[in-house]
RNA sequence: GUCAAGGUGGCGGAGUGGACAAUCGCACCAGACUGUAAAUCUGGCGCCCGAACGGGCUACGGGGGUUCGAAUCCCUCCCUUGACA
């Protein structure tokens, strides 16, 4: 088995962890941010950008690539990683998550095109964003489009909660969420069994529950049981507001199996949010909003730049503040973008919607997220990840 | 010089007697951003007072007039563009 999770140092005082996840295209050292790469791409940058920014793996999105190009495409190519020409560990997304949310993120420009998806047991009915066309994801299918995409870890087919759900629906969802799991994993173990060329794919579990600690605990439960090499954590409140994540992370900290890695799907909340959900044992997230900031112009600073809880880290540069403004994004930053272009120059891109613009800001906010990573896993190495916590959030919250 | 069309907020451009401090777009300002249907979306945008409902002032090239009431109608002057000389 080419996958295992091993850690290289717990922190005394909470449930942080710092260690390493090996697969059969390279190791994470966590605890790891990984950028997300929807549509086999990171807006605007290269691989090699990606490397020169410390990125470690990246993350898919299964809903996205089965629609376009299409899953015999990218299989032809051996899977998305070489497809983008990214040669480091990867992750797949389940394509639940975008299903089930589809709903509700209607574009005006795109508003003649049925939108709407029907959940059942069986699975999920949606129609295709682009062309309108009536397609169904079960865990069967998701797990077949995934081995196909070929990343090194892929998600189990689960049905996210939501507060703006009735409680009818999410306990639907919850139940729901646990049968498929069960079934991603029957299939899984089937589609490894078959496999022929040497790789390896860990199918990681979701644990469902939103704030509620005895369903995160009884799926957590029921994760680690059914065996799956990997868990991670999902719907609505691992989301932007700290505290909420932190109060569903703490259901299951002191449950945490040493040899499993735990991913956050989409953890949100700036550095403030890294900082409270390391402290509760995640091991690896990834977030859209970090690029996608970038490109609409806020950008991550260190304390030594200012960035505080207060400001959630971040200046927006397209502010008329940094018109002439000769100074680099940060003074702290060693990234690219950085070392090279001041803030001045950057805000004119972005102004003038220079594609440039993206490229760079990307590069950074990408750059910081993986630096904080790595300024964590070290200090939680040397003992003093609370000191760090600390310098960054000023008096701390938990 | 004659004829024609036109002069509206930072810009473009609606409105052509009351519902107009004036649609809309751009620019500008602020805010938001979760497993990306986001280089997107939301709000503000004459000045002053107010937390808010709201109130006051100044404004549709200048001046004058008609009218209870004018960005809108009439007179006159100035300016722009096009055609003819």
């Amino acid at each position: 088995m080419d996958f295992s999770f091993k850690l290289v140092k717990k922190d005394q005082k909470t449930h942080a962890r710092a260690g390493t996840i090996s697969t059969p295209h390279g190791k994470i050292e966590t605890p790891a941010f990984s950028p997300v790469a929807t549509k086999a791409s990171v807006k605007g940058l290269t691989s090699e950008d990606l490397k020169e920014a410390n990125t470690q793996v990246v993350l898919a999105n299964a809903y996205h690539l089965y629609l376009r190009p299409g899953v015999e495409t990218i299989e032809n190519f051996g899977g998305f990683a070489p497809f983008m020409k990214w040669e480091g560990p990867t992750i797949t997304d389940s394509g639940g998550y975008q299903v089930s949310f589809l709903w509700q993120k209607t574009r005006k420009k795109e508003q003649g095109i049925r939108n709407k998806a029907r959940v059942t047991d069986f699975g999920m009915y949606f129609y295709s964003h682009i062309d309108g066309s009536e397609h169904v994801l079960t865990p069967k299918i998701s797990m077949e489009i995934q081995h196909a995409l070929a990343a090194d870890i892929i998600m189990a087919l689960d049905q996210p909660m939501s507060q703006r759900f009735s409680r009818e629906k999410n306990k639907d969802a919850y139940i729901r969420t646990l049968k498929w799991e069960e079934e991603s994993f029957k299939v899984w173990k089937e589609l490894e069994s078959k496999r022929k060329n040497g790789s390896f794919q860990a199918l990681f579990g979701i644990i469902q529950g939103q704030t509620d600690k005895k369903l995160r605990r009884e799926c957590l439960k029921f994760i680690l049981d059914t065996g799956f090499p990997g868990i991670a954590i999902g719907d609505e409140s691992i989301g932007a507001d700290p505290r909420i994540t932190a109060k569903s992370l703490d259901a299951i900290s002191h449950f945490l199996p040493d040899d499993k890695p735990l991913h956050a799907l989409g953890l949100g909340g700036g550095p403030e949010g890294v900082f409270e959900a390391v402290t509760r044992g995640v091991d690896i997230f990834d977030n859209a909003s970090v690029t996608r900031m970038a490109r609409t112009g806020l950008l991550f600073i260190y304390p030594e730049d200012g960035g505080k809880v207060g400001n959630k880290f971040r200046l927006n540069i397209k502010s008329g503040r940094f018109k002439g403004d000769r100074k680099p994004i940060s003074k702290k930053c060693l990234c690219y973008t950085c070392k090279n272009y001041s803030r001045g120059y950057i805000h004119h891109l972005l102004v003038s919607e220079e594609p440039l613009g993206v490229r760079l800001t990307t590069i950074h906010n990408i750059h910081f997220y993986n630096d904080l990573m790595i300024r964590i896993r070290k200090a939680i190495i040397e003992d003093r990840f609370l000191e760090l916590k600390k310098y960054w959030l000023g008096r701390s919250r938990v």
